[in-house]
DNA sequence: CGAGATACCTTGACAGGCGAGGTATATTGT
DNA sequence: ACAATATACCTCGCCTGTCAAGGTATCTCG
């Protein structure tokens, strides 16, 4: 992976609250999605993963219960509660205003800026 | 502070290094203007300031020396080296695709994107 | 003289990420 | 028939960055 795991870390909730945002899922294509949608340039580790499920859980963003397939492997479905919907809503409003003074920040001092007309 | 610290996690290098690559500078002084640039919506705290500290210098991104105060406290001053240059843009290379893959992960399931023609 | 600002520093706890390891079932190739 | 691979789940324990809490010393102002 290229992307380093402190860059993410903390997004990881938001972005499993946004893959159930289409319907109810399940780890492993979770996991495989996100490989998927970045080209493989990022993974979100099975152990992660899966803390992340249990936080989630406890948290009462999501709720879980077991697919009935009659073949392959057993599948824990996952999916998003009413409070997982505010929750990720209030998440990605942080993100947009983290990303922006993260942005202001971190170019400080180099002069690609060129949009530092807006006084702070 | 409204921005929790999960989510600058990772970029305090980097943004320690940006407001180096304007002069060198102390503690206190980067701190500051952490919080003036963000409008008190962002505070980098002392003990993880100069945790990073450390960090960058035993990296060799940034050196450290005494200022030569007639008054007042006295100041050590850091000073970023070609090698934390050259970290500084790495870090901002990733920042910028760590930021996209989050942007396309966390709105994979919400429609305001109305942005996603591009092929994965 | 006491309060507050300036300026530095350390210790110890906490939380999230993840490497490494484990389980079980189904499919596919030889 | 059997090994390998893919699917699918899970846990333990380490590592790392953050930060609350505490400490030091100097200067200014009422």
């Amino acid at each position: 992976m290229s992307i380093t795991a402190d860059l993410i870390r903390g997004h990881t909730d938001a972005i499993i609250l946004a893959a159930l945002l289409q319907g109810d899922s399940y780890g492993y294509r979770i996991n495989r999605s996100m490989v998927d949608l970045t080209n493989g340039r990022y993974e979100l580790k099975e152990a992660t993963l899966y803390t992340a499920f249990r936080r989630l859980e406890e948290a009462g963003y999501i709720r879980s219960y077991w697919g009935d397939e009659s073949t392959g492997a057993r599948r824990r479905y996952y999916a998003i509660t009413p409070d997982g919907r505010s929750a990720y809503a209030s998440m990605m409003r942080e993100w947009r205003e983290a990303s922006g003074l993260l942005e202001k920040l971190m170019r400080f001092g180099s002069e690609d800026a060129a949009s530092d007309t807006e006084q702070i």
